[in-house]
DNA sequence: CGCATTTGACCAGCGC
DNA sequence: GCGCTGGTCAAATGCG
């Protein structure tokens, strides 16, 4: 990708999206930007799991269901906690400026989905969080972006 | 020149 | 014990 800054054709108020998603992120991530939050009923459906991603069949409608030997109600704190969220977006395209440098580490096939899960990281001095963006395989013009860790710096701007 | 991006290989954890 | 999946790092290349 040579296109730092993508702008999606079809999102004219890309900044509406942009937005948005950080009004979200606020949310969990505790950011001090006031957006102007103008829209929230746009024309992005963002679905937030967090917490909790037990849902391997996320985006709807995965192969087995009938495999519930296991529980999710617990929690692993095996070593760290991180924080995860979850973000099931209705876009065609995974790359969203969130206000955030990514810079992509690694790409690995899944055999989950037919498509590639990509892995990206906070590029921000200091910052060591990481993101995780894979496409729904049932719906391709769906992506589930999965955030891992806290943002401790306000943006990038 | 610096940095972001890309692909492959390696490693770790878990399942069977 | 071996295999598989997922995840991370490293090196190289291209572009800005």
């Amino acid at each position: 990708m040579s296109d730092k800054n993508p702008k999606p054709p079809d999102y004219s108020s890309d900044s509406d999206f942009t937005k948005q998603w950080s009004s979200e992120l606020s949310g969990y991530l505790n950011l001090d930007d006031d957006w102007p939050d103008d829209d929230p009923d746009s024309f992005v459906s963002c679905h937030v799991l967090t917490q909790d991603i037990q849902a391997n069949e996320g985006g709807g409608s995965t192969s087995h269901e009938g495999s519930s030997s296991r529980e999710v109600g617990n929690e692993h704190e095996k070593k760290e906690v991180r924080d995860r969220v979850a973000f099931i977006t209705k876009s065609e395209i995974e790359i969203m400026d969130d206000g955030f440098k990514w810079r992509k580490y690694g790409k690995k096939k899944v055999k989950n989905s037919p498509n590639p899960r990509n892995y990206y990281k906070c590029s921000v001095d200091g910052c060591s969080v990481k993101k995780t963006v894979e496409r729904d395989k049932d719906d391709p013009r769906y992506v589930i972006t999965t955030y891992v860790g806290i943002h401790t710096h306000p943006s990038h701007s």
